[in-house]
DNA sequence: GTGAAAGCGCTAACAA
DNA sequence: TTGTTAGCGCTTTCAC
């Protein structure tokens, strides 16, 4: 049965002899309407199978209860994860959510914001793609007082929150931990570092290389794009070097994984010949042979604060001066790293 | 600078001297406003930074101009390229989206339908959960004519629209092949028979073991959600079996890797011991080794052609008698089930 | 080629 | 405890 016109507050006002307002504040739990009226008002619209129209509601309080997200891509465990976090906590509190993918490009990350922004989101959750510099196309969310909030990939921008593990001391933890297992040359394989992600991550891998007095050398870090085809192209090219490392700490699992497999077929022998580090503890880690070793990322939890720190933003404008929560990762060693041969100085 | 007014059409009709329903046409080219007209609107719109305000336009025209998007889960590889399709398409002809997860659950969804119905979006697509068997909360969108349009896990629904690939064919052609590889006793991990996708793959399977005059014995066939632990359980139910199979074939990658690896880890050799094939070809099936034979499923495509499919729909209510379309799949044969000892009779 | 006016469905200040 | 009223910003019919 199809019923083309929709139900308003005006139509339960009129069956029931009261007025819309009454209606809409019966609808909303309005303590001030009586108990028997409320509960009248919501049998009989659930019985009209009645609606609240967003729009008008939406245009009438300014408000959307919606939150935009956006992210560099969908297609990894960790954003899937971290958005699961995220819908959480936003359902909880009756938002929904609009959700876009930058693809790792500042373009397009551009005009996710400026759509998100037409669509009147109350709130921002992003995390930045790869080659975002300049933040002005935050301006627009800004100006209107839309709180924004980042995680994983954040940037200082006019007061808003981020949400991040310490990625530096995660890298050291890694970097070290190669270090212990007999690692003299480690190579880096690094993703862009206008990023604070990979910024920190090289930043403690330099910090445990100086700790340990290895010295670094400008040719032990290979930034790209992390994606597969890097690892590959790193695999050859550190076969290449006159000097090949013993070890390589990739800022991501999935170029590692990638590097591993291109260095197996290369015949290398993964850890005695090279010892291999990725970061973010995905499921494929736990498939390559020899399993990686890793960093895990609390991708869920994250996801939680962040949106659990924009919600309290939005009710209640005054915020704590608390501006970043940094998680709580750990550095998950597998046999990619671990040299039998070596007693264990961990 | 904060500038927390709006910029409406009356503010741009007040400065230029017009009224705000010329603004309006103007700035949606209509053409029976001058030109010169149209263009003083947008240059003044453009420097007071007007941004239409979606919702009075929205609650007039009773259109969004945003489509709903249901997946069970995000974090699969198959999921988000084939979101990137759909996003591309719809982007094209200005539509936004809103993509939410049911998280495999019908509850879930349900949740989620009746989210996108009440966001008013124009239209849905979706791939239904795992457990979804009763189609009524799809109701909602049919009584108002929302279209609907299904892909990859679909189902017969009030003349809604599909776009998937012959499950039956591909999986015809998985079984086929590892028959030609010598398997004799092929068990399939298989998901819920309600969803098209697994029913579909489970009919192949079995019409080619007849065709080669094998027969199908039920404890040959094992139903679960296909998760990484149902590979590790199936691995340990298959090899406690009196007489183990030499084949399996997986109704995703995922399982079929979990259950390489935990195969691998009782001694099991793969594929002489067990040929084993997956199904979706994910990145993951070129790491795990052997790599995995499996079938390639065109997931940009099915996301392209079913939003093509729904906003042709939206367009002109007027469909051409076309239901389903049916793309290309690709059976990818990888080390997972090539037995070398064997001539191929491919 | 442009304007006036009504109204989409809801909410909230004010009144009763 | 409930009702009246005045919009939120846009689109569109009808009139000029």
């Amino acid at each position: 049965m199809k019923d083309n016109k929709e139900v308003t507050i005006y139509d339960i006002a009129r069956v029931l002899g009261i007025s819309p307002s009454t209606v809409s504040r019966g609808l909303k739990d309005h303590p001030q309407i009586k108990k028997e009226t409320r509960e009248k008002i919501k049998a009989l619209a659930f019985k009209m199978g009645y609606q609240c129209n967003k729009f008008a509601s939406s245009l009438r309080k300014n408000k959307t209860e919606t939150i935009g997200v956006v992210v560099p891509k969908l297609n990894s465990y960790f954003m899937a994860t971290a958005i699961a976090g995220i819908e959480k906590i936003t359902n909880q509190h009756g938002y929904g959510l609009i959700i876009s993918q930058s693809q790792e490009s500042v373009v397009k990350e551009r005009s996710c914001i400026s759509t998100l922004f037409n669509s009147r989101v109350d709130g921002l959750l992003i995390s930045l793609a790869y080659d975002t510099e300049n933040l002005d196309h935050f301006n627009i969310m800004f100006n209107k007082d839309i709180p924004v909030v980042f995680f994983d990939r954040v940037a200082e921008y006019n007061g808003s929150l981020s949400a991040i593990i310490d990625n530096y001391k995660a890298a050291y933890e890694v970097t070290s931990h190669l270090l212990e297992q007999g690692c003299r040359k480690i190579v880096h394989l690094g993703g862009n570092l206008l990023r604070n992600v990979y910024s920190e991550r090289f930043r403690g891998y330099r910090r445990a290389l100086k700790d340990k007095g290895i010295r670094y050398e400008s040719d032990m870090l290979i930034i790209s794009d992390l994606s597969n085809q890097t690892g590959i192209d790193a695999a050859q090219y550190i076969m290449s070097m006159k000097k090949p490392p013993d070890g390589v700490f990739a800022a991501n699992d999935s170029s590692a994984v990638a590097l591993i497999c291109e260095l197996k077929k290369m015949g290398v022998k993964i850890p005695d010949e090279i010892a291999v580090a990725g970061f973010n503890n995905e499921p494929i880690s736990q498939v390559v042979e020899p399993n990686l070793t890793t960093v895990d990322y609390p991708a869920r939890e994250i996801g939680e604060i962040a949106a659990t720190f924009l919600i309290n933003k939005l009710n209640n404008s005054e915020t704590v001066g608390l501006s970043t929560i940094v998680l709580k990762h750990q550095l998950v060693v597998r046999e990619s790293s671990l040299r039998n041969n070596l007693s264990k100085t961990t």
